[in-house]
DNA sequence: TTTGGTTATTGACTAAAGTCAAATTTTAGG
DNA sequence: CCTAAAATTTGACTTTAGTCAATAACCAAA
């Protein structure tokens, strides 16, 4: 369906990657996008498949995770609104090279490549906004492998923890708290861990009196504490 | 110094990120870039301090890494020549994020960040290219982080020397070899672990009769079998 | 070549996190 | 509301890798 019946172009411009082109060029775009609807464990691509577009996150959570040949999962980024996913095969590869599920009930912009990369070589603006984008994710990228490397799973669930609370915008409440958008076996594959030993340490950050854990929700009782345990 | 004394176009060419330039637009990155000279163990930036530009990697090999609030270190990057470091803070921040040290003596390139980003504005050709190096490094990290996630210490070592044989040139010997360019600590930082831990990995893969290790030598006795231990 | 400092190895021990199995809770359909 | 499947939790146990301490090997400068 034509995007523009939906989406409207000050809608658009709110996107990063999208917020500093003229009218002309947002016409462009929503010429050649889509939207697409997903429910909640709706695959959106698998690994191997042959690559078509980026989509943009306009609504609900993505996980974007690979399987090893074990058959286990790790799950590399939970996308939440105005975030792109599967971007990088616009540069590297005909196909996805990882997997994609709404963990959420899902609104999303497709974004075809052909399109893209011609509107893209003829637009240095939205070159560089790419570009930034990327550096972001890259130092996204290169924290969390610090934190595998260094921290334990107790320090990455609290850094865990505190980013999301910063996030939710709850964090000036006399208790903030946390909605997990995603299953607590995705939250563990997502740590670097599984879900027995997550388990563990909620109840372990529970008995220090950091948190208050309540099926999806986690109430914080020391942002303080949990700050210093994530350094 | 001027580079165009030292540097020729055709050894501009052959590095990625200038390949499909033409004679204006790499007198355009000659004039404004300079080569430097460093020796092992100097260290290039420190996290921390002013966002100047970046580097190419023209012969030798250049760590980069952090420091946890612990002291301790994470190698995040082995940069080897014909690759760049330090262009991500391009797009974001005026401080370099992270330290950068040579492991061997070196000669590196230095393009200016402001210069630089002029040129990446009127050129998306140039843009394109940096894009794609990008998105090639996130497949490096992604990767990473699925090893840290899911493979232990000896997995890695074993991937770790199977794409440094492949690299090497010497993968169809009798008996390959790889020449380590930087020291046991750093490696096993890089490999996500602590230089006991290397060290006693290492003994495990020589008494599966795997490889042979003499210093920095390291000769390879079965490949296939190191192959299949990496996955 | 000697020497001091770093780097690497080894051993004994401890702690962290994974495995396996079972119980319990939650969730989504019918 | 009920039920089956999935997700989560808990327990007992094992494995992996980290800590601490001592020794050995290596390297660079005098």
């Amino acid at each position: 369906m034509n995007i523009s019946l939906i989406i409207k172009k000050d809608k658009l411009l709110k996107l990063p990657l999208f917020s500093e082109l003229d009218s002309n060029q947002l016409i462009q775009i929503t010429s050649i996008s889509s939207i697409h609807n997903f429910r909640k464990n709706d695959i959106i691509f698998k690994e191997g498949s042959k690559y078509l577009g980026f989509y943009i996150v306009l609504k609900g959570t993505i996980k974007v995770y690979k399987n090893n040949p074990q058959g286990k999962e790790v799950t590399i980024h939970i996308i939440k609104p105005f975030n792109a996913f599967a971007d990088i095969p616009l540069f590297e590869g005909k196909i996805y090279p990882v997997n994609a599920q709404a963990t959420e009930d899902c609104v999303l912009l497709f974004i075809p490549a052909d399109g893209f990369k011609k509107l893209l070589l003829n637009n240095s603006t939205i070159c560089f906004k790419m570009l930034s984008g990327f550096a972001k994710r890259m130092r996204t990228l290169t924290k969390k492998i610090e934190d595998l490397s260094l921290k334990d799973v107790t320090n990455r669930l609290a850094g865990f923890i505190v980013d999301e609370v910063l996030k939710s915008g709850t964090d000036k409440y006399p208790e903030p708290f946390i909605t997990l958008a995603i299953s607590k076996k995705t939250l563990a594959s997502y740590l670097g861990t599984i879900t027995e030993t997550l388990s563990r340490t909620f109840c372990k950050l529970e008995n220090e009196n950091l948190i208050r854990v309540k099926g999806k929700k986690i109430f914080i009782k020391n942002i303080v504490g949990l700050k210093q345990l994530a350094e």
